[in-house]
DNA sequence: TCCAGGCCCGGAAATGGTGCCAATACGGCC
DNA sequence: GGCCGTATTGGCACCATTTCCGGGCCTGGA
């Protein structure tokens, strides 16, 4: 059996001119009706149906771009296109905007506002219709100067803006969430693995991991605060400084998934069992974490559901609507990374 | 310090006409210079860079599609945009492309032949200069056609074709080197969890597998090999399915990581240790196997190289070349999920 | 000196649609 | 019956670029 559905019509791609020849109205009706940008009459709408379906016709996006019409196209800047965590947004994205008709274009700004402009303008030159930034480093301004050309959704940050829509995820409540956890569960010694200062999702998990310590009566003790980047190597070397310094701790707290799975191999070869020595909790939730050994638990972010929010939040702002999207609540998933703490 | 260099160049697009007026020639011999197509005397010449310099600027890609250039954009078929292992090709793609001036245009096909008909559709309607297809279930067949009208690069299959080329990596060899590694630290009873055999890629690692057992003298037992799906929670039902069957096994080569992390689990849920108890080696060195826990034993896949190696053959066929990339060839990588079987 | 043949370069068509403007037709109202 | 508003519709300009075509101009050979 060979597998079905591979039409891949060859044929040379036609035209609005020919649909228009076959179901005897100009050009104009057949762009009128394919739009609805005008109302026509009810036989004309049908003839041109029917020859659009009998000739296979497909508009061609390139053309309607120039035109000044929509590329039905949506650019999306990310951070690194292979990110086990934005991965599953642009799986969201893909996927919202196929089903609208439309297509994302991915592009990677690494971490670097410079970068993220340069994005920008690639994008703008290929005249998509919309972006959608995924947190970024670009500054709020910059953003909003960018949206008054363009409609703009952005996640990670708030900001309302007449063209802009904000979609963000309460990454102070989670942090709060885990440190809670942690507190339940008798610790006191609780490490934090930080995120970059400048990003504000790292700054508002610090600040939630702060925020529980102290509403349950333990003191802050920046002692037992490390940098991290947001990587595996990072959370390893973060937890080795945790080492060398004279600080007890019976917790770690990262502030990403990946920082926390370093942190497990870095406790692992000091001799340190998770969860037996040591708990560690993550933040994000990745796909990879449900098989971690032992698994990590770690405060579920809906990153797929965040995809396709902002996508469909786009859509609404293209279509001419106000969003109205919001983001569930953190959650905090228990798997097998923490232990009560010795008495 | 503000972040610098978030131009964003609000300015309307400056077109060909702009510059032409601005150097004194017509639009023609600036398109002229830009694609080198015809000889230009080097006075115009200069005079046509500085005002392209003096005003910033760059060619509409939208405008060069309609007009038969070149979008600058090639498509890319991937199964699934978040896929830990494709993602480092993507990026491998995407930054040997931007170099060029080329973006890419990422669709997934979800492993379907149909949903990659209607992906390279989609392509084709938008004009791109070309497509590379990330492994696909497209037949070859399939893939010809599309060749006949536009460059093709492939991964995962060796054909050989006009405008196709196609970039194939060991897996035969790789899963013999995994097993013979297995066999030199003494291991006779090695299950192996497959891939679906409909992949070629799946076949030839489960091929390389039987021919090293078979060179070591050490006979095929297809009750120890067990069919997978390529993602953990497969591989954990997999061994599952092992251990639940009455022959004994010291070691595990699962033929994606995704599925050994899910092995690995799965025997510890059965109370076997990894390595002590049994070892296991897995297939594709994702970025996270490093990090597993005990770091997973594989096969390194130079995968980012492989998505660079596809985008630069895609490059030198668009610029009339004819390709000539070769893989490295497979790698293991030891680590330490394994150990001398058991006397 | 005249003509053939390059070399350069400008003009204009073409690419596939959209959107504005004017024209046509039709129905209602005075 | 004529005037006018409205619902449709066709014609045409335009989007930014490439590419084809033809025309100067210069050079070399006869």
């Amino acid at each position: 059996m060979k597998a079905g559905g591979e039409h891949l019509v060859a044929g040379a791609s036609v035209t609005v001119m020919e649909v228009a020849a076959v179901a005897g109205v100009s050009p104009s009706t057949v762009s009128r009706i394919l739009n609805g940008s005008a109302a026509v009459s009810a036989d004309k709408c049908l003839a041109v149906q029917q020859a659009i379906e009998l000739l296979g016709y497909v508009p061609n996006p390139v053309a309607r771009g120039l035109a000044g019409g929509r590329t039905m196209s949506i650019g999306v800047v990310t951070q690194a296109i292979d990110s086990p965590f934005y991965g599953v947004a642009l799986r969201g994205i893909e996927e919202e905007l196929e089903a609208a008709g439309y297509s994302p274009l991915f592009v990677s700004g690494h971490w670097d506002a410079a970068r993220e402009a340069r994005c920008i303008d690639v994008l703008r030159s290929r005249r998509v219709d919309g972006i959608i930034v995924l947190t970024g480093r670009l500054s709020d301004d910059a953003l909003r100067a960018c949206a008054r050309q363009i409609p703009v959704v952005v996640t990670g940050r708030t900001l309302r803006s007449p063209l802009i829509y904000s979609l963000d995820f309460d990454d102070f409540q989670g942090a709060h969430l885990a440190t809670q956890h942690l507190l339940a569960l008798g610790h006191q010694q609780i490490a934090f693995i930080a995120g970059d200062a400048s990003r504000p999702d790292a700054m508002a998990r610090h600040q939630g991991y702060r925020a529980a310590l102290e509403a349950a009566g333990v003191a802050y003790d920046p002692d037992l605060v490390v940098p991290g980047k947001y990587f595996e190597l990072s959370g390893l070397e973060a937890v080795q400084r945790l080492l060398q310094g004279d600080k007890p701790f019976s917790a770690v707290f990262a502030s990403n998934d990946q920082m926390a799975l370093g942190a497990c191999m870095g406790l692992q070869r000091h001799g340190l069992r998770v969860p037996q020595d040591v708990s560690v909790i993550g933040f994000d939730d990745l796909p990879a974490s449900e098989f971690s050994n032992p698994p990590l638990s770690t405060v579920h972010q809906p990153v797929e559901r965040l995809g396709r929010l902002a996508a469909a939040a786009m859509l609404s702002m293209l279509s001419g609507e106000l969003p109205d999207m919001v983001l569930p609540p953190p959650r905090f998933v228990q798997r097998e990374t923490c232990r009560q703490a010795p008495a």
